[in-house]
DNA sequence: GGTGCAGAGATATTACATCA
DNA sequence: TTGATGTAATATCTCTGCAC
């Protein structure tokens, strides 16, 4: 793993649930605790007796041509049956162990590359939603606006009206009921257009200017 | 069904080789 | 010479299958 790792909050956790397959023996379960290692001790003297053979013989890289023989069976087959495993240590001149070994470390190289893969993947796609993310609040910012302008004329009309019936005389026959009505088309939000005019509405489709509507009554 | 054991795989770590 | 990197090897833990 890798410092690009870093910035997500636990990718592991996501990429865990993610891929349960290439994730399922060694992830602690959800609320268990897992136990920390034992640390191995160092053995530089040789005296304890596992490390026999890296001890009498000096650790050498495999040849490019085993190297190639196993990335091949790896390859096929990322499992190894211990058949295939004598089979392959025979062909390639080497300890059936070595060949385990070089399985072991080839599929946790495997699996660390598969995982950076998936990470780069997930990164892609977060960083997509949260540019979606950006764009979809500064349009809900955009929407309430619009819908702040349109209470507020809503408002200025509702008021206009109700100044309009209590001033008016209740026994008029003039002013038809009509006249609390909205009118017959006011736009997008209903008063478009007729803001600025001063006029109002009194019945078949009639409009007059204000002051002269004032007038009839003065 | 519970238990002990062996084998295999996963993971962390060490040791060595190589290269810039 | 030295630090970084790659990789073979080792240590430890966990899981699984099997016999009892």
């Amino acid at each position: 793993m890798t410092t690009q790792m870093k910035g997500l909050e636990d990718p592991m956790a996501l990429i865990t649930q993610m891929y349960p397959c290439i994730y399922t023996q060694v992830a602690p379960q959800q609320g268990e605790i897992s136990k920390p290692r034992r640390r191995r001790k160092k053995n530089k003297g040789g005296e304890s007796g596992a490390a026999t053979a890296a001890e009498t013989a000096k650790k050498r890289k495999l040849s490019q041509e085993q190297v190639d023989l196993l990335e091949l069976n790896f390859g096929n087959e990322h499992k190894l049956e211990s058949e295939r495993k004598d089979r392959l240590a025979s062909e390639l001149g080497l300890d059936p162990r070595q060949v385990a070994v070089w399985f072991q470390n080839r599929r946790a190289r495997w699996k660390n590359k598969k995982l950076e893969e998936e990470y780069s993947k997930l990164k892609t796609i977060h960083e997509g939603v949260v540019v979606e993310k950006c764009r979809l609040e500064s349009e809900v910012l955009k929407l309430k606006d619009q819908l702040r302008e349109a209470e507020k004329e809503i408002q200025g009309l509702t008021e206009r009206v109700d100044g309009v019936s209590s001033n008016s005389p209740s026994s008029s026959s003039v002013l038809s009921m009509e006249a609390v009505d909205p009118p017959p088309f006011l736009g997008e939000f209903g008063a478009q257009g007729f803001e600025d005019q001063d006029v109002f509405y009194i019945g078949q489709n009639s409009y007059i200017n204000g002051m002269e509507w004032m007038n009839l009554y003065m």
